[in-house]
Formats: structure tokens, C-alpha cells, sequence
DNA sequence: CGGTATCCGTTTGGATACTG
DNA sequence: CAGTATCCAAACGGATACCG
């Protein structure tokens, strides 16, 4: 109701429409391992215990799990090579994931700002 | 080692580079609430049980301690209207915060494009 | 290699009640 | 209103073992 201020920069539509929109962003590609691997893997295509070695703190099954629900949403394309001995399996984004370039671009750019606000204000942390 | 395909967009560095500032940037304002948080205090400064009412689905428990948590990396500054009773806090966000619009602009222009493919690739979900 | 199944501690978070 | 405290259930996720 009241003290309202300078910054009404968004209407309440365009509120609205953010937190729409982002929430179902986030829904999607949220969460700590979505992004980085969509990221590991556009660097290129990744074998199973390579993605994880790449990705460092990821356990098999949480790797696992989340394989599985890039690959419902259409994020990650499984390929099999069935021609090989022992099979060998490895994982590559789609177009669809391409798409996401500008959210990671942003991320990353702020991200990169982000650090050096910190370690130049907070050297003390410990 | 084998099987390297066309897409080798990004280079070792430029992945590593991205898997870094993106995780950072995702360990303060990832998760679920923390965006929007700031996107709805963006449109105005709000009190506590008016965000609350905003963002619904969000419990007492879970708003108060992002909100701190905001507060402490500096999205968020708490105001306290001493001059009135009952005492009446609101929150606005901070310049610093401003700094996510690129990232919010990304996502959100993302999730309204993601909304469309999925609205008209699986009208079937239930 | 590429996973999956199970066990199990840790964390998350809702509901409710309560305070200043 | 603006939270906080407590209780408790569910989800998360590591470790380990195991399979094709």
C-alpha cells in the first residue's frame, strides 16, 4: 500500500510475466547439475564416467538421474554405439539445448562479475 | 577420446571458464527462490507478508531465510519504519541486484519461448 | 565401462503455534 | 504485522555393492 518508491521499473504485469516465465525456466534447467552439464557436454560429446570426471563432485546416481530428466525434456540425446565392445555410450546436446545459450552467456557473464566484486570486497572470508 | 563430432563449439577453456562463473553465479542465486524474490521486489519495494502473498507457495520459514541470505550478499536491504506502530519492515532490492537484469532478462525470455514448445509438442502431460 | 539398487545420514521444508 | 521455534515427513544425495 504505502511507501512506494523511485524504483518502479517493472509494471506489475511484467512482474507477473516474470515470475511466470522464470519459474518455468528455472523448473526446468534449475537445480545445481542441469546447466553444467548442458555446458560439459557442448564442449563436446561426453561419455558417462568422462562427464562426471569433468563435472567433479557429482555422484553416478545423481549424474544418472539427471541425465535421464535432460534427456525427457530434450536437452540430451543418448547415443549408444552398438558396433563396440563393451558398449559404449555417450551423451550430446540437442539444438534444443542450444537454445539456452543466452541464459548461459548471462550466467556466465555475471557469474565472472560476480567473483571479482568478492574477492576484491570479502579477501576475509575465512 | 574417440567420437568427437562437429560440435565443438566451445573450447577446453572457454567450457571450463563457463562451468566456473556459471556455478558461481548459480551458488547465490540459484535455487528456487531466490530470483524471484528479486524479480518481485523489483516491481516495488514489499513487506513481508505482502511478498509472501506474491510469491505463493513460499512458507514463513523458507522467505525469512532467504530474505537473509539475500540481505547478506546484498540483493536485499531491510527497512525498518521505526516512526510507526505497529513497526512496519519492508524490502527493496539494491543496486547490485539490478546487475542480475541481464540474467533475469535471459531467463525469462527463455521460459516463455520453452512455455510455447511445450504447450504445443505435449498438450498430453496428464 | 555404464550404469542401477539399497541403505542410510543429512537437509529441506511444510504445518502449527507462539512472540513482540 | 513480522517473524521465530519446534516438530516432523519427505526429498536429497553419498557410499557401497552389484550387474551386464
Amino acid at each position: 500500500m504505502s511507501f512506494k518508491h523511485k524504483r518502479t521499473v517493472l509494471s506489475r504485469n511484467e512482474c507477473n510475466s516474470r515470475l511466470g516465465a522464470v519459474g518455468d525456466a528455472l523448473y526446468v534447467i534449475g537445480g545445481k547439475w542441469k546447466l553444467r552439464i548442458i555446458i560439459a557436454l557442448s564442449e563436446n560429446n561426453k561419455r558417462f564416467n568422462e562427464l562426471q570426471r569433468t563435472l567433479k563432485g557429482i555422484s553416478a546416481r545423481v549424474l544418472s538421474n539427471e541425465l535421464k530428466d535432460l534427456e525427457l525434456n530434450g536437452f540430451v540425446r543418448r547415443i549408444v554405439h552398438a558396433d563396440s565392445t563393451p558398449v559404449i555410450v555417450e551423451y550430446e546436446v540437442t539444438d534444443y539445448a542450444d537454445t539456452l545459450e543466452g541464459v548461459v552467456r548471462a550466467l556466465h557473464d555475471w557469474g565472472a562479475m560476480h567473483q571479482k566484486k568478492i574477492r576484491q570486497k570479502e579477501p576475509v572470508t575465512a
